[in-house]
DNA sequence: CGGCCTGTTGATGCGACTCAATTCAGGTGG
DNA sequence: CCACCTGAATTGAGTCGCATCAACAGGCCG
């Protein structure tokens, strides 16, 4: 269980100012930042927190993937979060009593920073715009966390799936149009977890869409074909 | 679409004392909630606000029910949260760009208390004490849906009404025993609607938990009988 | 009384999960 | 370089939960 990752080194300060949660803190509030800052890595597979445990403190993502999950006693489990580079994670928990409201495990290797609770809260207080940032990105989690239970809740696989290549387009692009392509960033296992269903279910739906031309596929390279049909699958509700 | 609601007169700030958002605010800070808090009453079927719209500000209900849902084009809807007396709704728009991201109807006639988003956020910015409040109750809204989530991806609908006769009947009595007995808030399509499933199914999942001892039911008055076996339904996991 | 809404119960069908077998890709070691 | 292994992805057959459709009972109100 070493950690044989390499640990690159990071201009912390220089890294923080891309960060949403961080935009607009006056200077000497990121130095602060950048002094509490722990630069962190875990190898593939490694757990960097468990559900249910007080929370020590929150997460930058640098570098790899993450997986945020709520699993049941039989080993079935659902993503709440896939976690990409760039984002914060585990904000929620150093304002709750509660803990961590779910498990965060490492897809790939990878690299994060590391803010202990008692000193971000600490800043917290001093910084309005701290406190108004760290706001606005929960609004936002709360934004979309409500949308996956309306899909879950309302909408089949197959729609799921078409919202999901649809924002995955816009996300890499901006815009959503015939011809464009981006990857899969974790395997098709652990998408199927994220959409609320199973890897098989989801080879078939996948396999449907092919089929239909809505979208080609080449080594996890997904194509949109027909951006229209995506969007009216998207909207299809149950049955 | 007159509002023959009886409006009650509110002492205000007393009020306010007793929300958990605005627990240990300074005095004066109570008095500016007091005068930027309007009061509004809503009958019936009313909308409170529209999912998408711009965020106005946002509510503290006082009196009545009200459900915040996600609707699909064809008219069947989830029920994100049932919201009840002394509970804010709304506040996570108030610090989005994106609107409200569910709407809320009025399942009774109520009565709420209103505050505008501007003057808001010009105290949320004066009083990291209330600042700090919002942040909690917004992690804690956020556990609320992250479990949710699960719920709705892993449990079947047995275990998602165990889970909330248990939750209610903690929520009543502050504990779960043999005889404990709790009304249900709101009509049983709506409680369905709230589960993620329709009437008909949470109807026939009634009757198995009643014809099997976990509970009895009078005019919608539920009595816990057996407390142990709801705890294994909530338990269990799909198939 | 007669409409209307809520709730209950039955029959049916479809989506998706389960189980199981097979193929494929990547990585390792001889 | 090929044989081997492991985990991921695919495909098929069977089953189950639950939504749908439909009929009907009870309570409330004009």
């Amino acid at each position: 269980m070493a950690n044989k990752v390499k640990e690159e080194p990071v201009q912390k300060k220089k890294v923080l100012r891309e960060i949403y949660l961080f935009s607009g803190l006056a200077d000497n509030d990121l130095e602060t930042l950048a002094q509490i800052a722990i630069n962190r890595i875990f190898s593939k597979e490694a757990h960097i927190f468990w559900e249910g445990r007080e929370a020590q403190g929150f997460y930058i993502l640098l570098k790899g993937h993450v997986k945020l999950v709520k699993s049941s006693p039989e080993g079935k489990e659902y993503i709440i979060r896939l976690v990409g580079p760039g984002e914060t994670f585990g904000e929620a928990a150093v304002l709750a009593e509660s803990g961590y409201p779910v498990s965060a495990t490492a897809l790939e290797d990878c690299q994060v920073l590391f803010f202990p609770k008692i000193d971000f809260l600490d800043l917290l207080t001093a910084s309005p715009r701290l406190a108004r940032n760290m706001l606005a990105t929960m609004s936002h989690l709360l934004f979309h966390l409500t949308r996956q239970l309306e899909d879950l809740s309302l909408k089949e696989v197959s729609a799921r799936l078409a919202r999901y290549f649809l924002e995955k387009c816009r996300e890499t692009h901006g815009d959503i149009a015939k011809g464009l392509t981006f990857d899969l960033p974790v395997t098709k296992t652990h998408l199927a977890a994220y959409l609320g269903t199973i890897s098989e279910t989801l080879s078939r739906t996948l396999a449907r869409f092919k089929s239909m031309g809505a979208i080609a596929e080449d080594k996890g390279r997904i194509t949109i074909n027909d951006p229209t049909l995506l969007q009216n699958i998207a909207q299809g509700t149950k049955s």
